[in-house]
DNA sequence: TGCCTGATGTTCT
DNA sequence: GAACATCAGGCAC
């Protein structure tokens, strides 16, 4: 199955945040299985000056070079944890950014962690690395093993996704590279 | 309801 | 020393 993934998410950043709609991660904490369906994300490679692989390779952005199929964590705002699921072919730094899931299962588990309940769980970047328990100690974790998997759905059809410009950023504020599922809930505001 | 701001660490210049 | 792919709480309306 790795290899299939691989070969799924081996695509430019745009048609890779486009895949990975509706997909699932699967995380497992202490025994518990929590499952997210991932509704909402963002692209960005290393053409793309709102990216951080914009300015090549560096320690923190190396693993956005790697291989498909791995996690990028990254820290910000002193507080936050954002996840960025590797694409594009190995040796070209491309990125899907994680903005929202959808809580599948293990809820209860999210809620406890969050203090917060519906769509509060998870509709925002650094929400849903709270709720999932995502921290740098995940950085570059293969997303083909435990504790944390993806798994790929079926694509969604063009009709139920909405593309929109990106969110939070000021440099490239024009490329329309954010990607949500229509009509969901759970997609952050904005 | 909606805008504004403070909190806060890592990375890069 | 500044920038930063954020969030939550407070305050004004």
């Amino acid at each position: 199955m790795l290899t299939a993934m691989l070969s799924e998410l081996n695509c430019s950043a745009p048609i890779a945040a486009k895949r990975l709609l509706g997909s699932s991660l699967v995380r497992s904490i202490d025994g518990q299985i929590l499952t997210v369906k991932i509704v909402e994300t963002e692209a960005y490679d290393q053409s793309d000056v709102a990216s951080h692989s914009y300015k090549g390779i560096k320690p923190r952005t190396e693993v956005m070079f790697g291989p498909p199929g791995y996690l990028y964590v990254y820290f910000t705002y002193g507080l936050h944890f954002c996840s960025n699921i590797v694409v594009g072919p190995n040796g070209y730094g491309a990125a899907v950014l994680i903005r929202a899931v959808e809580p599948l299962s293990g809820i209860k588990i999210m809620e406890n962690i969050r203090l917060k309940s519906g769509a509060e769980i998870s509709n925002g970047p650094a929400k849903l690395c709270q709720a999932l328990r995502i921290n740098r100690s995940l950085n570059r974790h293969n997303l083909a093993l435990s504790p944390l998997q993806l798994r790929l759905n079926n694509p969604l059809s063009p009709n139920e996704i909405e593309i929109t410009t990106r969110v939070g950023i000021n440099k490239a504020i024009d490329t329309p590279w954010r990607f949500y599922i229509k009509n969901n809930s759970y997609v952050s505001k904005k």
